[in-house]
DNA sequence: TCCGATTTGTTCGTATGTATG
DNA sequence: GCATACATACGAACAAATCGG
């Protein structure tokens, strides 16, 4: 696979599928091909032939080689079967399965396929599995973006998939620049009813865990903000905690027994990024002896099977999963139809975005009033 | 049209068009058709590019160059990426997604794709899954048998994928009828040690709750069975629980408070199916409030996340897992490959069993002396 | 219409690497 | 180990088509 061919093989693919050439665009010529990648004109022709023979370049004597036209794709729907790509960030034991399972289940019923890619949260992943997107044939896609609250360095590919007809939906967040149709939460307002219960219990030093590297968690610190604003109640800065997503399992537990160590100023509530967060920090409160709710309160976030699995049920914010799974299978559906038949009848699809709602359980508790 | 190696292309396909070789005959060496037509190597390879771009010939490095099969008309096999479909049961928050996530990192790596089917425990949609796989082009199949410990009426599809030259493999657990490759546990020696352990401990009074529409849990008990023989200890029928998929999440805790509430006989010890069931009946021994492990030992199986996520940390059985996953992949891919090369070489593709190991934590206890 | 620069197409020679039998 | 066959790579030359001036 190291083959010179190869390389100078794969970095022009490349180049086509992040979108860097129009349709029908000339490339660069044979020569300056040989002084990019220093190999002789017959490596570069090699290379090129390939690309020609699999359908992405053309070449016309005299003028040049250029990239081929693949929205004009005739022969893709033959009798195959049509396949919708669902890429995740993490194959995860925790949201990802209900939303999966959602998915499947409407999609398999309506005739449709299920890839499934992970991008294990690392962008270029993503870049590969976007590359094989759009070098097959795949009808429809369903992403969860990795790493959203980043600038994107893959857009290119996502333009790409539009300029190939082939339509794709975010779940869970978006990158801004895209504005794509997506399925989300509204996790501004999860965050801010989290903390607002708290408040509204009594509690004014609540202790905020982030995941910041999702757009998601960054809304819900915002969210968070909102409620001591509305309330009143000061911020101590100490009280927010954001964490990416590979130190989940050691910063927010550190950050927490520092916190619960101080003199002055103990914590009486925590909220939490999500149920799989509450459950690590219920470990460090069991380590200190601390009574939930009693001593503590604590809130998660997404109302998985996690929130009833500990022996405090989890008070948390209801995330719709299943529904947001078969949501997403439905839209992406009628995109794909809709493309098929050609119809630009102007039916808008639009983003849709869940209400959070607050599932009250044991895990918080009114504030006795002889508390510091 | 008359380039020399047009004229070399024109006479060698003429000669195949003639029937001049048979299938799989090797043709003359590029040396000898230089020789012969009077041209250079490279025109030689070039004519014979083109021929096997189109599918008139094949070459093999260090042997020749020989005349496609083109009765075998395979249209299945081109450049199109490789896929194998993995069938699951159900899409479980539970153990599920680790196997996948084992099994989609090896195989993303390897250049396959993942298309994934759940039956839901249905036979049917068993059926309809296979019969899709069947029509398609789909280069290996790995699979979660639904309802394993029942005759399964779908045999003869898989009989077809064996004619079909499309290798599959089961994880888990696997129809006895078949006797195929598969990734499974000794389920019996993990329900074997799960009570060992018990006994061991000095319990007598051990419930068993086994899920006995899978094989595992029919095998799971049965190493229940063989450890109370082996420790002359009798087994109370009434403490044999068996339950189907559809009743776990009632009948287990239902009779669990039946024996609980018994004036005599108390059980001391619980084995559990899996994790997922024994949180289950933990909440039962906290409303009994009964503590864990001092008034009663429980033990698991699987080792899933479930085991750290309660309050009492499970004592229970090590799953594979990601492991397992990753060998599934491995083994498709090597079975996959296999194919491809028509390599009748007899190595060998044998079943994996992995050895249970007890992961020893807080949940279970030596019995005090003054036990009845 | 022709010229010349550019670009791809064809052909040859040569060398080295790697797999097969 | 050896000869044979295909695979990759470089260099050079000329042909044929295109395009702007």
């Amino acid at each position: 696979m190291q083959t010179k061919y190869n390389t100078v093989k794969q970095a022009i693919k490349s180049q086509i599928l992040a979108g860097a050439y129009e349709p029908n665009q000339k490339i660069s010529s044979e020569n300056e091909l040989m002084k990019e990648f220093s190999v002789s004109r017959h490596t570069v022709r090699v290379a090129i032939g390939e690309l020609v023979n699999e359908g992405w370049l053309y070449r016309e004597q005299g003028s040049g080689t250029f990239c081929t036209d693949r929205s004009i794709q005739e022969s893709r729907n033959q009798q195959s079967k049509k396949s919708i790509a669902i890429i995740t960030t993490y194959i995860s034991d925790y949201i990802f399965p209900s939303i999966i399972r959602g998915a499947e289940s409407y999609l398999s019923e309506n005739g449709y396929q299920v890839n499934l890619y992970s991008t294990n949260n690392d962008i270029e992943n993503e870049k590969r599995i976007l590359e094989s997107i759009l070098s097959q044939q795949t009808d429809g896609v369903i992403i969860e973006p990795t790493k959203s609250a980043f600038t994107n360095p893959n857009i290119n590919y996502y333009f790409n998939l539009e300029r190939t007809n082939i339509p794709y939906i975010m779940i869970n967040a978006f990158y801004d620049e895209l504005e794509p149709i997506c399925l989300i939460m509204d996790d501004e307002k999860g965050g801010f009813i989290q903390t607002e219960h708290l408040i509204k219990h009594g509690h004014k030093n609540i202790v905020g865990f982030f995941k910041t590297d999702d757009i998601q968690g960054i809304k819900r610190m915002k969210g968070y903000i909102k409620a001591h604003r509305k309330y009143q109640i000061p911020i101590n800065p100490k009280n927010i905690i954001s964490y990416y997503s590979e130190e989940k399992r050691t910063k927010p537990k550190d950050e927490l027994e520092i916190l619960l160590s101080a003199q002055t100023d103990v914590p009486t509530g925590l909220v939490c990024y999500n149920d799989e967060l509450a459950l690590l920090l219920l470990d460090v409160l069991r380590d200190k002896n601390l009574k939930v709710p009693n001593d503590i309160s604590i809130v998660g976030y997404d109302d998985s099977f996690l929130a009833e699995a500990s022996e405090v049920k989890l008070t948390t914010v209801k995330h719709p999963k299943n529904k947001m799974g078969e949501a997403a299978a439905e839209l992406i559906v009628d995109l794909v139809q809709k493309n098929n038949q050609n119809n630009k009848d102007n039916k808008e699809y639009e983003t849709i975005i869940y209400d959070p709602e607050l599932v009250i359980r044991k895990s918080t508790k009114k504030i006795s009033d002889d508390e510091t």
